[in-house]
RNA sequence: GGGCGAAUAGCUCAGCGGUUCAGAGCGCCUGCCUUACACGCAGGAUGUCGGGGGUUCGAAUCCCUCUUCGCCCA
């Protein structure tokens, strides 16, 4: 703890912030009292990824997580904030392969299991590293309780999850098309699937008719053409000798482009590359353009595989050329279209696990083994060469990326695990209607729910070795073929007892994370910490993963507990720069928070977090320029620290408590920073129980900076100067007013305010983490103290203003006259007549009329009359045209006023005290013109 | 294609139908090292609240529309 006497000028967090957490620690303010008999109040972190390094994102959400924390904690409930880490599949495998391919190594060379141990290595060995982080921006974790998403407890929850929806019929094994990364070789979600706009094309490929109609057309047989396509696919010479014999059929140059002919359809398509997995070619029923063509056969152009026309009500007409090439087995529109056509057909599949061309019969052998999309060049070459190729078109759209690392996602037909939501979606729906969960901003609601509504089956299965392995055991027996789904590994087949083998492909990551609110306390077990924590209150995420996480957990906490797992979503905004663009390792855009903590403190980091955190709106930081971004919180830390440094170095030993101070004894600005700091201790509390961060921390900032630094502690100089009496009182109003400042900023800006508790004398708690949040005294209320402190602050300004206006030295004290309105002024004059005289560097304030003379004018918001006599410095003609402005200014103020107050319309509808605080308006603003008119006369303007 | 959000001072943004409501921080200008703080003090300048229309006694605030930008979903 600092020593009183000795506090530094300038607030240094580096060398406190450390010692201040350890205190934390050594109080055990972390751990909620789980015996007590107080209300819980729980936070479970979003876990960060094992193996990510703390960035902005993160800064910004704990800061929130751990001021909500703090905040309920002081208020005296059973604060308990769950902190842990997700292993997080996809990425953390992505990792450690990234680490032994520096090795030279694949991770099939390892094998799996010395490729699991390896990951565990590499987590044991860095998977502490953020939460040791959090720790540097204050967060108040109960550390006790840390989870990791693959623990041995927590992996039991996911296995039991596994075969309880496995056995109530809601987790299935279903042969689909789904999003597959080349990359990463696994399966990916939906969700992970990311949409990106993509300046693509629409290629217009002719696909020849064969039969009857084509042969007396083109006067060839299918023979021939199967020999020319045979030909095409011999390689690049093929293609030549194809496109020479195109020729033969029909002079492919000299026919106009359109869409039907007796010799070819035209159909348009994005991924040409796909063709030779086509099944058939569809054109809507109705569309007349291709009536009587269903169940002609058209052959795949380069390869020559015959396939049938049909019909579909699901293709769009109006989209190319009203025909569509079906390829079950790498798009999952045409799956389900070639399922209703036929659902014996053929699905052939012409890629591999690497979206590279396939070595099958289907595919020329020129494009065997090459990459997709080179794949794609090549085909679209021998297209134009041939004649096939009628036209390209520009066609922006979306395509899906791996969310992981960018690729462009393969459809892919394969067997896969799926979780059927619609029976889980619905409570969670029905919950959200009923008013159970809300959203912080509202609007993310709407989000929630229409995800719910269109909610699809959920592919939780990925080809992946880390993560939790699938719990079903494969019977290889012949002719059984049963599926062992158990928590723990069966020796042998259920059913037939045979020799069994598992899955080898493990859950989708947040298949475990979407059971964190519950899973960390130990369920399925009814353990003392489930029924004392859970359900839980505040969730606090970025909203793009609603979908992700929140809604799952919503899910997942309805379905398995019956009960919500929390009652609000607080949704952060996004950490961007300048150009609003998300912060990612990948720009380069980031700020470490790290570097922050040292280059201005953590609380600097969390005030600026704090004031950018308008609910829903997003935090913008320039990476470039941390002293824009930073400043004012360190700044507002070290104002903090030097109220401190005074108020702490000037109490007496013996400075009484507040309570012992008779108020009688009180002046009037004790009475007004009382009655602020009661205004102050009631906006707070209600801004942050509406989630208004900013608000809160903005009203403590101007209370600090602009009441309690730049009035009282100047007003109270003098007494505990001992240059005038009642040097007993302001000490007590300063402690008090002090302590109240710092127990309300705590939350916020946690160490300058525990380091300057630690400073604080008198009794009270000993770690300001556990102190207990103020209540506001109504009894200290007093507005005749804010009418009249607002006068004495109103006038002081008015001769400061003078001054500045006419150069006078800051060292030269002026003579100043007042000729109160009202009472107000007149007892704020008399009350702090010194103090006004000190802080506008008056010589003498005096009341009553000026004297003759030349000097300065101005009225204060009441029409009290200021006189400032400054012989030569004043030009009068200077001093006309400012009190002009002045006028006119006032003149535009009241002209509003009146023309409200002349509308019939308003003074029979506006409430009453409306209506008559225009009035009172109204009449400010006269009094105050004629006030200055008078000066206008007297000064002979 | 559908939905959501944003547009206010040079910059980043608050502003919740009615407080002297057009604001804060940063930046800028002037003057000050006044024994808590130069990370400070005092004073000052800067705006068609994106355009247009409407509702209302009253609109930066609510509604409609247009423009620009951003995000999400399909």
């Amino acid at each position: 703890m600092p020593d009183t006497r000795s506090l530094a000028p300038q607030f240094d967090p580096a060398a406190v912030e450390t010692a201040v957490y350890q205190r934390w620690v050594d109080a055990g303010v972390f751990a909620p009292d789980d015996d007590a008999d107080a209300e819980p109040y729980v936070i479970v972190i979003p876990p960060p990824n094992v193996t990510d390094r703390l960035h902005m994102g993160h800064g910004l959400n704990n800061t929130i997580q751990d001021l909500l924390i703090r905040f309920e904690r002081m208020r005296g409930r059973k604060a308990l904030w769950l902190p842990g880490t997700d292993h997080a599949g996809i990425a953390t495998q992505n990792v450690v392969e990234r680490l032994i391919a520096k090795e030279g190594k694949r991770r099939q060379d390892l094998g799996r299991d010395a490729f699991v141990e390896r990951v565990w290595t590499y987590v044991h060995e860095t998977g502490g590293t953020i939460l040791e982080q959090l720790k540097a921006i204050g967060s108040s974790c109960d550390w006790g309780r840390t989870r990791f998403t693959l623990d041995e407890t927590y992996s039991r929850a996911v296995r039991h999850v596994f075969v309880a929806l496995y056995r109530d019929g809601l987790i299935y094994r279903g042969y689909r098309v789904i999003h597959w990364c080349p990359r990463c070789h696994t399966a990916l979600s939906d969700e992970e699937a990311e949409f990106r706009d993509t300046e693509g094309k629409l290629y217009h490929v002719r696909y020849r008719i064969a039969g009857d109609a084509a042969e007396q057309k083109a006067g060839s047989t299918a023979e021939e053409t199967a020999e020319e396509t045979a030909g095409a696919a011999g390689g690049a010479e093929g293609a030549e000798g194809a496109a020479r014999q195109g020729g033969s059929g029909a002079d492919a140059s000299a026919v106009p482009p359109f869409r039907r002919s007796a010799e070819w359809l035209t159909v348009a398509t994005t991924r040409p590359e796909t063709m030779f997995g086509d099944v058939a070619v569809v054109h809507h029923p109705e569309d007349e353009r291709y009536a009587g063509l269903a169940g002609t056969m058209v052959e795949i152009p380069l390869s020559g595989v015959r396939i049938p026309v049909a019909t579909s009500s699901v293709v769009e007409r109006d989209f190319g050329t009203g025909l569509l090439k079906v390829t079950p087995a790498h798009d999952a529109n045409d799956f389900e279209i070639a399922r209703m056509i036929d659902p014996d057909g053929e699905m052939p599949g012409i890629m591999t696990a690497d979206a590279t061309m396939a070595d099958v019969a289907r595919v020329p052998a020129d494009l065997r083994g090459l990459d997709r999309f080179e794949a794609r060049r090549r085909i679209v070459e021998q297209l134009e060469a041939q004649g096939l190729l009628e036209k390209v078109e520009p066609h922006p759209h979306s395509i899906r990326h791996c969310y992981r690392c960018g690729t462009v996602v393969e459809p892919r037909l394969s067997d896969q695990w799926f979780v059927r939501m619609q029976p889980l979606a619905d409570p969670a729906l029905a919950a959200y209607r009923a008013g159970e969960l809300t959203f912080v901003p509202e609007r993310w609601g709407a989000v929630y729910e229409h995800w719910l509504t269109e909610i699809r089956d959920w592919n939780i299965s990925r080809q992946l070795w880390w993560g939790h392995r699938i719990p079903a055991w494969y019977c290889d027996v012949e002719g059984c073929g049963h599926i062992t789904v158990a928590e723990t590994a069966p020796s042998t087949c259920e059913r037939c007892g045979g020799a069994v083998r598992q899955d080898e492909d493990v859950l989708d990551t947040w298949f475990s994370s979407w059971l964190w609110p519950f899973a960390t306390f130990g369920w399925p077990d009814a353990t003392e910490d489930l029924a004392r924590y859970y359900p839980g209150h505040t969730l606090v995420t970025a909203p793009d993963i609603i979908f992700f996480w929140v809604a799952r957990m919503v899910m997942g906490g309805y379905h398995f507990l019956g009960k919500r797992p929390f009652d609000t979503v607080f949704l952060t905004g996004i950490v961007r720069d300048t150009q609003h663009r998300k912060m990612s390792k990948s720009l380069g855009n980031g700020i470490d928070p790290l570097e922050v903590v040292r280059g201005y403190g953590a609380d600097a980091l969390r005030y600026t977090v704090l004031t950018g955190a308008a609910i829903g709106t997003d935090v913008l930081l320039d990476p470039a320029d941390l002293e824009t971004s930073f400043a004012a919180g360190r700044n507002f830390a070290n104002k903090l620290w030097n109220v401190g440094r005074f108020i702490l170095t000037n109490l007496a030993p013996g400075t009484p408590d507040l309570s012992a101070v008779d108020p009688q004894t009180f002046e009037l600005a004790d009475r007004w920073i009382l009655s602020r700091c009661q205004a102050t201790i009631a906006e707070t509390t209600v801004a942050l129980e509406r989630y208004r961060l900013n608000e809160a921390v903005g009203a403590l900032y101007h209370f600090v900076w602009d009441e309690l630094a730049d009035w009282y502690v100047e007003q109270v100089k003098p007494r505990l100067y001992g240059d005038v009496p009642g040097g007993d009182v302001a000490p007590a109003v300063l402690a008090h007013v002090f302590g109240t400042v710092l127990r309300l900023l705590h939350p916020a800006m946690p160490f300058v305010t525990e380091e300057l508790w630690g400073a604080l004398p008198g009794t009270h708690e000993p770690v300001l983490a556990g102190a207990r949040w103020p209540q506001a005294d109504d009894g200290l209320r007093d507005e005749e103290a804010d009418a009249r402190f607002a006068l004495v602050q109103d006038l002081v300004g008015a001769v400061r203003n003078i001054r500045a206006e006419y150069g006078v030295a800051p060292g030269r004290t002026v003579r100043t006259f007042v000729r109160p309105a009202t009472l107000d002024t007149a007892e704020g004059c008399n009350a702090e007549q010194r103090t006004i005289e000190r802080l506008a560097r008056i010589e003498t304030l005096t009341q009553g009329h000026a004297p003759s003379g030349v000097g300065a004018h101005a009225v204060l918001r009441d029409g009290s009359a200021v006189f400032v006599p400054l012989g030569d410095a004043i030009d009068v003609a200077r001093e006309c045209a400012r009190l002009r402005d002045e006028v006119a200014r006032i003149e535009t103020q009241l002209a509003a006023v009146v023309r409200t107050l002349e509308n019939e319309r308003f003074l029979a509808k506006a409430p009453a005290d409306v209506v008559a605080r225009e009035r009172a308006k109204e009449s400010s603003w006269r009094e105050q013109r004629a006030t200055l008119a008078e000066k206008l006369r007297v000064l002979g303007c």
